[in-house]
DNA sequence: GCCAACGTTGGC
DNA sequence: GCCAACGTTGGC
């Protein structure tokens, strides 16, 4: 099992949205190198949600990867993620079906740069836009202990 | 709202 | 194939 972090905008999707869907599709990923991630993807790997572009970005919680599947939207001619060179044969664009596994105290973005590098933890490099990134085991076990602590705490 | 970092586009 | 210009992302 692997673990991951996936990035979203809670103005666009955030983390509430997902616990009232109870999953969703992480569909409109055209970032080459977030496909390579997403098309590692397993059932059953863990992913934190983490939430950008906020006054107080962090890990909101934690999601299981129910279902691979070719992202839907580019077939839709009518999405704005609609690529005409894919057929369901040949799909350019894969993606994943997550579930809403638990909510987390905030993580913020500042303590993870108190306990992580930017070497362990993708997200905290400077510039980074991928939406879907791995994260190690020995960090994503620290992560889960730090939010059991403050779910502990709380 | 600012601006640095990044990916993409398009002229050559 | 290079690279400047541009649009977008996302922390602050």
């Amino acid at each position: 099992m692997n673990y991951w972090l996936m990035k979203s905008e809670p103005k666009i999707y955030s983390f509430d949205d997902l616990k009232r869907d109870r999953e969703t599709v992480w569909d409109g990923v055209r970032n080459y190198q977030a496909r390579n991630f997403l098309r590692q993807m397993q059932v059953g790997d863990l992913a934190f949600f983490y939430h950008s572009n906020i006054a107080f970005p962090g890990l909101v919680g934690l999601v299981r990867v129910v279902a691979t599947l070719a992202d839907p939207t580019q077939f839709d001619p009518n999405s704005r993620y609609y690529e005409p060179k894919s057929t369901p044969e040949c799909p350019r664009w894969q993606t994943v079906r997550v579930e809403f596994v638990e909510t987390f105290p905030l993580i913020s973005r500042e303590t993870l740069k108190q306990e992580f590098s930017t070497e362990e933890l993708i997200v905290l490099r400077q510039g980074n836009r991928l939406s879907v990134m791995p994260v190690v085991e020995k960090v994503a076990l620290q992560i889960l202990a730090l939010a059991n602590s403050k779910i502990a705490q709380s």
